[in-house]
This record gives structure tokens, C-alpha cells and sequence, in this order.
DNA sequence: GTGGTCTAGACCACA
DNA sequence: GTGGTCTAGACCACG
């Protein structure tokens, strides 16, 4: 996975997400220490002040916790924070904005049927 | 509908959804003059500029008219086109996006059909 | 008051003290709109992201609003928070400490009651 | 008594802190030989060399003294040396920083009672 | 080696 | 004009 250095959405907030991920497919496991801001910043050819933002802001969440002078781990609990996160941003944000647009399509009952059989079988 | 300004959604963005709104709703009929940017300006509290960026994206997108002099008109055929516009980009925009949120965050059944319910009853 | 570039505490967390003891003070109303990044870091002689930085500190945690493109202004409730959040810091983690150090410097009963005497008149 | 990783103060000053009390509570009496650098590493699964910072500020403090060749001992005035650096420490930063912190607050009657009681029996 | 802060300067979207 | 992001590079304390 990389990064879209084209996208409205900052390469900080990417980066977290992408370590997200990583850490809900067991590719992060809980206790591993994640790799240091100055070599991740390598890795996704980004300056180090980007990665370190992105740390920063995934230990102020809980995801990470941060030994000093050792370097960042994920924490123990690393997986349900971003669960709980996630479902808590979702169902406050994502799924009212949804449902206000299709009120506003005022969808007929077919389209309507249609859409949730689509997110049925998803 | 008020405005937002604290949200990440750009003002004039707002203030065009809201016309449109206005529009679908019949409260702005086509073929009828649009409000001045100044009056509209001084409803939403907003500077005159950002009026005058939504009517321009309006324009270009076919839902206004610019009668050179006079000022601008709600086009003959808005309706069709906010709602051609609206439902092309849900279906083929939000509603993948909202899927692969879905996907993502693995809900369990009871969220589904929560979910599933509280888009049917809305 | 003015910033101190030698201390250990971080300058964008000063000048944060500093503008929350102002509002505290009721020289930054709430409602007020604060100076631009640009001017206060000016008027600091600092560079425009530390006092971002110190401004979206205070944004996040509620002392601050932002409206877009204009700037950031006071909260109408940034009292109650700058007083909830310092209070919730001082009994949660100063005066645990201040506890633990008296009893290990096993203070005797003069010394105790002067130091409460001391607390009380002040 | 353990150490907190996450905490803002260094490692080798509460490693060090810790020293002073078992040196307090006689755990570690004077003229004892203190634990090797490696050993007490091992302990706090820490790296040497942050013990071995501890170990050169409380040599350099007074509180050990460095025979050439054997190792650290703890100075026969140790104790003596602690407490009445911890005191003079205590009564001219400590104090007056709480002290002010508390006006800062403006700590209406309640809270001032209530900090004086637990206080009081601690 | 690690993270943390700061600077100077660029570029962007938005009002 | 406003804030927001990113870069490059410096300096620091800590392990």
C-alpha cells in the first residue's frame, strides 16, 4: 500500500491509516515495536517531521505507546481502539451524512430495495 | 440548513448543496432569478467572495444561467441535472466508499441490520 | 509575560499558557477572534508552526474554535475548560506527586502544620 | 517501585530516585556496595548505559562514592545528604510551585479543605 | 541510536 | 488575508 501524494487527504492521516490496517491484519502485532520515524520516513520516501506526526497522533489515540529513547510499540489494546474508533466515527459521522443524501435522492422503493441487497452481500 | 464552519467541507461548498436543496425543494423555481450574492452573502454571514466562487461553480455546472447585466437564473432543466448529478455520484462514488467502510470495519450482524433498519426507516 | 527560550517546556506550550491565563483573566473574551498564527508569532518572535501548533493544541481541546479561512476564536465555554482540564491535571497528577514527596521527606508534625499554614494564607 | 516509560522525567532520575529511597529506608545502608551496573540494568530492564548515568550523578552527588577498581559504595552520610538536599529541594522549588498552582486556581473553600485533609492523612 | 522541538520557507485551499 | 501540510535541516535530551 502506498501513499497519494496527490490527495486532499494529508500523507500523515494516510500513513496512520495504512499502519491501522496493518495492525487489524496481525501484520502489527500488539507489543511489536513499530519501525523508527526515521526509517519508516525512508520507506514511504516522506520527511521524518511527517511520520512523526502521524506517531504522535496514534499515541495520543492509544494505538501506540512511546519507551523513551527505544521508540514507539502498539499497544496491548492497539486493536479495539481502532475498532471502537472506527464504528464510533462511522456511525456518527459517515452514516448520517449517508442516509441525509439519500433522502435528499429520494430514492424509489426499487433503488432502495437494490442498495441494501448491495450492502447485503458485501 | 445553516452553515458549518468549523467543518472540513469547503463554505461555498455548503452554500451550492443548500441552493440545490432549495431547488429540489421548489422554494427556488427555475427559471427564476437567483438571489444577489450580496443578500445571500449577508444571510449566511459570510464574505461576498464565497458567494460568488458557489454561484460560479453553479454556473459552470449548468444549474445556473448568467443573463449578462441582469444577473443569474435557476436553469429550465436544474432539477433534472442536480438530480441526474446527485444520483451518478452516489452510485458510483458514496455508495462504493460506504461498502468498503462496511468491509472494513467487519460489523458484526447486529450492526448490519441495525444499520439496515435505520436506513429503511429513514 | 514573555517566552522563556531556554526552559525545558516546550515554547508552543508556554505561549498555550500564556493565552489560556489571558482568557482566564478575561483579556481574550470568549467569542473574540485571536490574533493571526502570523501576527503572534511575529509579536513572540517565533516561527508561524510552533504558534500553530500551540493553536491547534488549544482548537482540540475545546479553548479555541476555527472557522475557516478567517481564523480562530475564543470558545464561549473556554473558561470552563481551561479550569476543568487544569483542575483535573493539578489532582490527578501534582498534587499525587506533592503527597509522595512529603511522605518521603518524613516530615514532622511542626514542619506539617507550618507547610498547611503556609497553604491556607496563600 | 517501578518505572514508568512513558513518563516525561528521564529514566536515570527516577532510577536514581528510587536508589535514594531504599537508601532512606535502609534497604541499601551505608557503606554498602552497591549493585553492579549490569545487574541493576538487568533488573529494570533497562539499558547500561542509563544506569550508568544514575550511578554518575549520585557519585557526583555525594550519595555514592566510587572506589577505583571495586566499584560504587554507598557514602557513609548518604542519607544525610539526601534528606537535607530533598528538604532544601522541596521547601524552595516544590512548595512555592504548588503554592502558586493553587492560586492559579483559585480553589474555592471545598476543594482547599478537602486538598488540606488529604494532605493531612497522607 | 531514539523521539521532540524549532526554524525557514514552500505550496495549497479557502474566504 | 486565513489556516494546513510538507520539506529540509538544525539542535536537544535520553538510552
Amino acid at each position: 500500500m502506498s501513499i497519494d501524494f496527490k490527495s486532499t487527504k494529508g500523507i500523515f492521516l494516510q500513513i496512520a491509516e495504512n499502519i491501522c490496517h496493518q495492525i487489524l491484519e496481525g501484520k502489527l502485532p500488539p507489543g511489536e515495536r513499530v519501525p523508527s520515524v526515521r526509517d519508516l520516513a525512508a520507506d514511504f520516501e516522506v520527511n521524518r517531521n511527517t511520520v512523526l506526526r502521524t506517531y504522535a497522533l496514534l499515541d495520543e489515540s492509544g494505538v501506540f505507546e512511546n519507551k523513551r529513547g527505544i521508540g514507539f510499540f502498539v499497544s496491548e489494546n492497539a486493536v479495539e481502539m481502532i475498532r471502537s474508533t472506527e464504528k464510533k466515527e462511522f456511525f456518527q459521522n459517515d452514516l448520517p451524512e449517508f442516509i441525509q443524501k439519500i433522502k435528499l435522492l429520494k430514492l424509489n422503493e426499487n433503488d432502495l430495495s437494490e442498495l441494501i441487497t448491495v450492502i447485503k452481500t458485501n
